[in-house]
DNA sequence: CTTTTTTAGTTGCCAAGGAAACTATATTAA
DNA sequence: TTAATATAGTTTCCTTGGCAACTAAAAAAG
């Protein structure tokens, strides 16, 4: 099989197996009233400790409408603080709330769970190899799709 | 780095990579009128040459009720024609009209375009190594998720 | 300084697509 | 043959998330 047929299947399976993980992913941050975008988020803001809006969308490449609204809600639940900053009064700082680092640990748990599971089909090395390739792939897309034209 | 280290990194960067490429893949289908996931419907009906929306759900793994819309634009856009079965009435066969059939001989040219310009940045090797790795995982991803439990 | 441009974030609008309830036909069981 | 169940597809409701227009503040240009 040459390059130009492997490329649409590449690009079919990764769509597929996307969708699923979407789905699945979706079901393990639903009993924690959010969705696998908003848990990543979430995640992001964690993470960092103190984050403002602008920071989420140049690493998770979001639309920063969306990541608007998401901080908003996040907000709502109370699982995140916002402070306005005073250098900059048109941005605010973002970190988890102890109820917000609470929720985060328990779903990072369930995540653990199903990692352990599915990760049990593959040995190390197959994973390195996995790992390598999607790092390569993401690179490329990376520059070809955002930094290149579009 | 040890397996369950590596799980997460993998899926977000799985999530991370199939967001890029539906963004990519929307631009690509957006002047014919479809968005990826319904060019992916219409190809699936274009490669069967004859079908009916049950073979959609099973093979796409996608909810029924959006396949039913997407039906219902595909026929409205007059890419495909519906002809009620006369062996079961519930269900009605699904064919590329002559227009579709051009359609998407367009739109599968703008995405081999694509396809050349994203695999110059990998050799034979990687290909393939990608194809079976990425193979693995949707197996694995199919029978854990969809088999398994959910 | 004042004006222009850029940047951070918000809001409103709309199509996409998931979930559930529903309709109509087919199949199976009694 | 009739009643119960299963299947194909539709409709409805609702959340999501992309896009564009907007506001307010900051930075750059004059």
């Amino acid at each position: 099989m040459d390059n130009l047929q492997m490329a649409p299947i590449i690009i079919g399976k990764l769509l597929n197996i996307s969708g699923m993980l979407q789905r699945h992913s979706n079901n393990i941050t639903q009993p924690f009233g959010l969705n696998q975008q908003q848990f990543t988020i979430f995640f992001e803001i964690a993470n960092a400790g103190k984050v403002k809006q602008k920071d989420m969308v140049n690493r998770l490449l979001l639309e920063k409408a969306h990541v608007s609204k998401v901080v908003k809600k996040l907000h709502k639940m109370e699982l995140i603080t916002i402070t306005t900053s005073d250098e900059d009064k048109r941005s605010a700082w973002l970190a988890p709330t102890p109820e917000g680092k609470k929720i985060l640990k328990k779903c990072r748990g369930e995540f653990r769970k199903w990692h352990k599971e599915w990760t049990e089909a593959f040995d190390d090395k197959q994973l390195n190899s996995i790992l390598e390739n999607i790092s390569h792939l993401q690179a490329v897309f990376e520059d070809k799709l955002i930094g290149g034209n579009l």
